[in-house]
DNA sequence: CAATATTGTTGATTTAAACCGACATATAGG
DNA sequence: CCTATATGTCGGTTTAAATCAACAATATTG
């Protein structure tokens, strides 16, 4: 993505970590599928060189590639609770009352950690 | 990602969903949190306009900077069991005994659906 | 309302993501 | 084994992702 990002250059271990697993998890269910690369490459629309990087767990691919690989696959309904903030119990705790549209000024005590 | 891959360019309804909601998501956990942009993005290491791209699901920005922003909020756990092959049912289904290491050749009967 | 911080927008620059052709290697399955 | 297919690798091209400065707009809080 040009100019390559710091979390992309150098992904912190559990970043690496699931993106190397997401990626071996595609390379199986594509395999149980009895696709090749250029086949679910075409499907989702993009090269099968993208198809090999996803596999890879290429941290600068675009996320599109990796959830159309996911959806050409049938699995994009896994995506379906990420983040939800229903599920978010540590931000709820933090939560105040209001729910402000920016975040409020303040430097915030920690900015390094 | 240059060249922008079709499914980039104009993703079918799931993926375009889920990555909006993704995006949603992602902006709820922060502002619970009470953290900027700014703030956010140099825990992550990316700059605050790709930050706000993230927030509006924009399907062309790299995986790690979505990664990278569940990491920071703490939220990259829940990516855990996505697209694990044990809870593949439909591919547990289709796979027969062995465990080829690449798809086998047939151009197999459905090429476009 | 005023002052301050956050977020959005625009235009310009840099750099690599995505693509492709061609070839090498590995794998599958007869 | 042999052959067809799948996958890996390399060099080169195109194009836009990521960044930044500067300013506008919006939101927050006192």
């Amino acid at each position: 993505m040009a100019r390559v990002s710091k979390i992309a250059e150098a992904p912190p271990h559990a970043v690496a970590q699931a993106l190397a697993r997401l990626g071996r998890n595609i390379r199986t269910a594509r395999l149980r599928r009895k696709l090749s690369h250029e086949q679910l490459a075409k499907r989702i629309g993009i090269s099968r060189y993208v198809m090999a990087d996803i596999e890879k767990g290429k941290p600068t691919t675009g996320i599109a590639a990796y959830l159309g690989a996911l959806w050409a696959l049938g699995l994009l309904t896994q995506m379906n609770g990420l983040a939800d903030p229903d599920r978010d119990i540590e931000g709820k705790t933090l939560e105040s009352a209001r729910r402000p549209k920016t975040a409020p000024k303040r430097k915030s005590f920690d900015d390094d950690f």
